[in-house]
DNA sequence: ATCGCTTTTTATCAATTGTTAATGGAAAAC
DNA sequence: GTTTTCCATTAACAATTGATAAAAAGCGAT
């Protein structure tokens, strides 16, 4: 597949802009790509990229006080990663982002970005929409939790997540809904009977 | 207090506006004081405005399965409220928020900001500064709720809203906290021992 | 100061969820 | 084809948290 050819797509699924703003932007994009189990943004270590996730799956997560690694979010095919600005506290990244299966992604220095933001309107424009985009993802997921029992949330995981269940290990799951394994596995046994 | 004064203050917090930008946005808000336990944006209600909170304290919460009110988020003196487009879907309000004390809140029609926002590039980067600034609060809960005790989180709730302890009934802050009142009354106990 | 209401704390008990460990199954390696 | 490894499930038990109710404390009003 061609890298720049899915990039656009992501773009333009976020905001339609012209070809030459593409281009302004897809100058400044490495491509590469992770085989499973990388992690390619590291908790306590700087980074100062955004990320376009091109193939495959990846999530974010991060340790907790017992040692655990609690997941945040999965990402799936063609979407931008949570912006830097969001996930970095004091020039470190506040979170780690690992591939959960083989992927491709490109990446480009997220202060390019606000020099192209200056310039061109489009790309305000886009970095706009990104920004809502997950806010809104984010105000969901808060919403979710809040409001929703484990069983609930799982349906929902489901429906968004829709083979991830039979493609990576339980516990990366169970922590994403705020549950253990065992509970993930007693939730399944319930809702296999229903 | 000069309303008009408290929200070019509160603007000027998120991005540093020209007094003409300023002068355009002001002359489309209403001003408005509202009494403690008023709820101004209501769960599946049509809300069409964004808001300045100019004084006292009010919160969001959404009603869970089992009937209880869980708080998603408090907010204190000069602050912009949670965007519309972030507790909107489908033209409905997902949440509900309160006046925790008497209240005085300006606010506009978020439709008109979006004119604005087309017409001065400083609207678009105040409007901009808002939403960056929600997503990362909104980040910070997440990771601080995937990766800490009750008991750490708790400690974080007091710097961060310093009296409120004394001020609001303790449910309120428990289900913020993602625990029963009951936890909290012990876990209050136990950090009065300390 | 006292009364009455609201809120918080405490205690007891129940239910849920987590922990540990063993079992079973599936996929990968040899 | 067998063995090994990894992962999900299950069971027994422990610990935590929640529910209910009663007592204590705080607060306002009279």
């Amino acid at each position: 597949m061609d890298g720049k050819i899915g990039i656009q797509e992501i773009i333009r699924d976020y905001y339609n802009v012209s070809k030459n703003s593409m281009e302004a932007i897809i100058k400044y994009v490495e491509f590469q790509t992770l085989s499973s189990g990388t992690s390619f943004i590291k908790s306590g270590v700087q980074n100062e990229y955004d990320y376009f996730l091109l193939s495959g799956i990846c999530r974010s997560y991060v340790v907790n006080q017992k040692g655990e690694d609690i997941t945040i979010s999965f990402f799936q095919n063609r979407t931008v990663l949570t912006p830097n600005v969001a996930r970095t506290f004091k020039n470190q990244s506040t979170m780690t982002f690992e591939a959960l299966t083989d992927i491709e992604i490109g990446r480009f220095k997220a202060i390019e970005l606000v020099k192209l933001m200056r310039e061109i309107s489009e790309m305000r424009s886009f970095a706009n929409a990104v920004l809502q985009q997950e806010l809104i993802l984010k105000s969901k997921k808060e919403l979710y939790n809040a409001s929703l029992t484990a069983k609930e949330r799982l349906k929902i995981f489901r429906q968004q997540f829709d083979s991830l269940e039979n493609l990576i290990p339980h516990p990366i799951i169970a922590s994403y809904l705020g549950i253990t394994n065992i509970s993930l596995s007693r939730l399944r046994a319930e809702l296999a009977k229903e």
